[in-house]
DNA sequence: TATTATTAGTTGAGGCTACAAGAATTTTTA
DNA sequence: TAAAAATTCTTGTAGCCTCAACTAATAATA
């Protein structure tokens, strides 16, 4: 009878619900999305978007601690994935003269062509998954709403290694 | 003609605003909440999640190709999982009479009690992450349109009601 | 300036998960 | 009812990622 009881219950049921839908959503649309990208291009998820975010980037380059900033990777994971891309010839390492430190990734052409001929159908893929199930303001305040949360917004991500 | 096509743009422009919030919503919030799980009970996410799809189902047990369903894992993933809370204690194996090729996952009496052990925690970890950042008709709106996502509400409309 | 703290990056070990292949057991079909 | 197909589950292998520990270089401080 208590109401305010009843409303504590409603709010931790309501965020459990939203818990659990973000997971397997990431779930079902990551294994949707990967497989297409795998399978024409040979990259994964978090191998597209750093070429893509390096793509962005002045001069197509940046520092490795950044990148790892801006793909929620952890320093080590952003060397082992550039591993990778660095065997494909699609990034390189460059050098930083001012700080002897850093090292960039920097993307080759071969690079910038193999995201730009990844990007269109990844680019459909991901539209037809939002767009045949949810409305044009549905996408928005989904984006929206997900910015909100810690950690998500602009790239300023938190390194979890050294928090 | 340009109107149509810079149209076109803006829903392309905005789906991948979506995807890529969803992708790092998932990644901040995964780190976030693992940590405590992990470091005060020893359980990833996967395996709260089990013990409490596990916990909700009839007589304590599932088939485990219906868990792995639940959990949208492979049948490999669900045997590795398993394997681990079967060496803890926390889940056991059983037979089924009537089908020969299933084996049932079921939850033990310390499983159990990991299960409550944990939640309390756990639980608020949750509410904390989504109530100091969003309001209840976001959270609201979060789930109801992530279940629109495809595989997402399939597992099967559970709907938490909390342990 | 010498020492200490911080920052950038790599490496080894290990966890989690998928995929492919295979074994055991139904179920379907001809 | 025998053969084919489907279902349940496990195992080998491999990819991707993290953590802990480490090196190297820079910044801050006494």
């Amino acid at each position: 009878m208590s109401d305010q009881r009843s409303q504590e219950r409603a709010g931790g049921e309501r965020c459990l619900r939203a818990w659990t839908r973000l997971l397997r959503a990431y779930a079902a649309t990551t294994r949707l999305l990967s497989a297409g990208l795998q399978a024409e291009h040979g990259l994964s998820l978090n191998a597209y978007e750093a070429l893509w975010v390096l793509s962005q980037a002045e001069q197509g380059r940046m520092r490795r601690v950044d990148l790892a900033r801006s793909l929620l990777l952890t320093p080590s994971g952003v060397t082992r994935l550039l591993e990778g891309l660095e065997a494909a010839g699609l990034v390189r390492k460059a050098a930083c003269p001012s700080d002897l430190r850093v090292t960039y990734a920097e993307l080759t052409e071969a690079g910038r062509a193999k995201l730009e001929a990844a990007s269109c159908a990844h680019l459909r893929a991901v539209r037809a998954l939002f767009e045949e199930h949810l409305s044009a303001e549905e996408i928005e305040r989904l984006a929206e709403t997900l910015d909100k949360l810690p950690g998500v917004a602009g790239g300023e991500g938190r390194c979890p290694q050294s928090g």
